[in-house]
DNA sequence: CATGCCTATCGTCGTTCTACGATGAAGCGC
DNA sequence: GCGCTTCATCGTAGAACGACGATAGGCATG
């Protein structure tokens, strides 16, 4: 075998479409909004999100090569992302495969669109 | 007359529905989206960006009153959402009125549902 | 003109962010 | 097992943020 162990065809789940009964206005969507916002306030990360979406499939640290930022710096914003749900981390052998939260976005999508 | 010298019925411009025909992806598109999104990445602005547009009618200061935090600070989060383009504020005699800029809402909604 | 209300700005302090290099942990191939 | 690659974490330094009180300016009212 060359590289990997598993072939393991998709660490991104399908789209899958709940309807997301959550309401998009109140206190408790204000703190929502507010902290993804947050999680999107700086370029780089904005630049990753719109990387994994490009690469549907799920691009590792490979994002480090397409920023100019350290490896260190870009692990950071990684971790941002993953904190606010917007992006998840699945671990492939020596590697890590991230990959967009369709529903964290779907979430945001319906909060931005409550304004 | 009572309070206001002038009436002034709106401050705040009707929606207006100019296409926007800038991009939504590419590395300009992304400080955009970076931008707004920071502006929206604290709790008492989103609250701020929500009065506003309950009251679609712009309040001014009303809003300390709204929010549990001093005028000053009101005043700088104000600032940073004008900065962002969000908001736009309108010297009425004595008071400051602000209201919504639905440009900039509608450049926002379209950036996000770029993702 | 003097007073009072409303708002912006200044100065400050503590916290958080952003970036980096260095170090550590985990897994694969030889 | 040994080394290599890959990624996370730590420690650090400088910048930016968030909150406040105090202060200053603008504009109506008296």
């Amino acid at each position: 075998m060359k590289r990997k162990s598993k072939p393991k065809a998709a660490c991104c789940p399908p789209p899958e479409d709940s309807p997301d009964l959550r309401p998009t206005e109140g206190p408790q969507a204000d703190r929502e909004l507010a902290s993804f916002a947050k999680a999107l306030g700086h370029v780089a990360r904005v630049q990753i999100v719109r990387l994994l979406l490009r690469k549907n499939s799920c691009v590792c640290g490979g994002i480090v090569d397409e920023l100019p930022l350290a490896q260190s710096t870009v692990s950071q914003h990684l971790k941002v992302l993953k904190q606010a749900g917007l992006v998840r981390g699945e671990i492939d052998g020596p590697r890590v495969c991230y990959c967009i939260e369709p529903r964290a976005l779907r979430r945001l999508r319906a909060l931005v669109g409550s304004l």
